[in-house]
DNA sequence: CTGTTAGCGCATTCAA
DNA sequence: TTGAATGCGCTAACAG
């Protein structure tokens, strides 16, 4: 039809012709139909976003990052959560390509080379976020895992502790086992050898988080300060000291990772290595986005973005007589305990 | 082609078809086009879900809620960020009726019937989520964010409390007005007029939040309680009074709506109307689901959920002298104060 | 049991 | 300046 032309404003229609269109199509409610549109262009102007829980503000906060920059250049954007799950991110990957989905932004569930060996064979553009996996040929966005532990690591160790256990995520995910690095050669780098370590695997949960902890807790030789592996997982460590009576961080430090909104906290109490999630998000798409553009491969980007350590009131120095300890069920917590000093 | 006969299990195909087919497509690794078929079935297997902010925990709860039994039945499930402005809104829902989507569930930007009957005129069934709108004849899940109010103000009455403001919401948003209803009325129903009645409108957001707090704080009779119409407002309100020196619930008692997850906070503080989230996102897609399958259109349905008013250490007596309270900026705050009383 | 025809709604190409 | 033909990938309804 003619109608075509109107709508995408394109070939010559007499303005007579243009207002009869118009009239009708304000009329009826005429709304053009994308998938015909995306059928014949072999374009849908969707992007998708696979993560493992969008109820995690870090994921959240990226997902914004995103879609904001999706939705300024017209794409929309579909969520899919995989729970860590490698085989609902498969059934979520197949679906997507179904749909036809022109990229996608994956956190990987876990560190295989599956997932986007699948995608790349459909030729769905990728980028990879916050986790690395092993095929290094692909597009990927993240922060540097390894060097946020060893610094987080670090500065527990200049405050003088010497015992403290890494409460780490599924250890088949990227940036648990880079944590877990970061903390062993932190602990190395003070000659502190692998007697040292106190590693424990879980998942990325203030459940898990709370059993890790409340294991670590119950060590002989317990520890003065816990290295989370992620903000549910500090959460969860940190009601577990409580629930032993115990406090942050008279008896236990905890430091960790990914950083809460302020919109969220009322008093920024957790020490923590915080990504840039938002821009995260926007520089995956944007990446996306230009791959989306040129037919020739360009090499592969690997953004590397800084963590931002923020230390706060969740670490101190250890007690000086560590047996001692055990007599301070009683003593009052601190958290809000002093001024905020959020950044 | 024999091979759609494959992929759909329909017809008769003999075992030596099927198996070369099956071959073929293992080989090529096709996947087929839903587009085409969504095309041809008119059906596309997609929802949409309208919010205001994906980085609500609150709408996240909701979401997830939604997602899980959207993908049980073979759903897919699209988010949109209106960030509360009705011409996101309007386009958002032009996008996602070209895209075809089959149903959408819509967190109303705003109380106008428009959108609404935007959808019914494309003939896309529609749930209203957590809001009003002024055409009754639409199926709406939601709570009672009138009765929820009353009874936190009631709640804060009992204390003593007499001078209480509310720090609400954008006022052409349902909840908003209805929580400032149900503040009314409580005062109301101690024999306080109208006079004695302190009510702010401002964004669901922590500055929000934080500035109608600023504003209350400043007032010559100043307040001894607030009545936060969101989680966002509860933490920005929190935080100015805070900065003024004063401390919650000693000077200041909050109470608010919406309940933050246990994973996300260490020490559950303030005292709020928790609203089934997670449940809501359910039902509302339980009730899409059910209306795409009858043609009939069966009456509509309109779920009103309980609220749970969860007690915490944000409310408390006020000072039996107020003027007193000027000089208390000193006094250690009691957040984390005490032991946990997590429901 | 298997292949052919036709049409879902759109836009490019070519005629009128 | 406008209309008609064609095909994107799929499947229901018919032949074969």
């Amino acid at each position: 039809m003619t109608v075509s032309r109107v709508i995408n404003n394109s070939g010559y229609i007499s303005q007579d012709a243009r207002e009869r269109v118009e009239a009708a199509i304000a009329e009826i409610g005429y709304v053009p139909n994308t998938l015909a549109r995306s059928l014949r262009f072999k374009q849908t102007k969707t992007l998708a976003l696979v993560l493992t829980d969008i109820t995690n503000p870090f994921f959240t906060t990226l997902a914004r990052g995103a879609e904001d920059v999706a939705s300024e250049q017209g794409f929309n954007l579909i969520f899919c959560n995989t729970d860590e799950s490698e085989s609902e991110q498969a059934k979520e990957l197949t679906a997507l390509v179904q749909k036809r989905v022109d990229g996608v932004l994956l956190v990987p569930a876990a560190s295989s080379a599956e997932a986007v060996a699948f995608l790349r064979e459909q030729n769905v553009p990728v980028v990879v976020l916050d986790r690395r996996v092993p095929d290094c040929t692909v597009d990927s966005v993240r922060c540097d895992s390894e060097k946020g532990a060893y610094e987080l690591v670090k500065l527990l160790l200049d405050l003088g502790h010497t015992h403290i256990a890494a409460l780490s995520g599924p250890q088949k995910v990227s940036t648990a086992q880079d944590r877990v690095a970061g903390y062993r050669r932190a602990l190395a780098s003070r000659g502190l050898g692998s007697d040292a370590e106190i590693v424990l695997y879980g998942p990325f949960s203030q459940a898990g988080g709370f059993e890790m902890a409340r294991q670590a807790l119950a060590l002989q030789q317990r520890p003065t300060a816990f290295l989370a592996a992620n903000n549910f997982i500090a959460v969860g460590a940190y009601q577990a000291v409580r629930e032993a009576g115990l406090s942050v961080p008279e008896d236990i430090s905890i430091v960790g990772f990914d950083d809460l909104p302020t919109w969220l906290v009322m008093e920024p109490f957790l020490t923590v290595a915080a990504q840039p999630a938002y821009e995260m998000g926007q520089r995956a798409t944007r990446i996306l986005l230009e791959r989306l553009g040129r037919e020739a491969p360009a090499e592969c980007r690997e953004v590397v973005l800084p963590f931002e350590i923020i230390v706060r009131r969740s670490s101190g120095p250890p007690h000086k007589d560590p047996a001692a300890s055990e007599s301070s069920a009683e003593r009052r917590p601190v958290v809000a305990d002093e001024s905020t000093d959020r950044e």
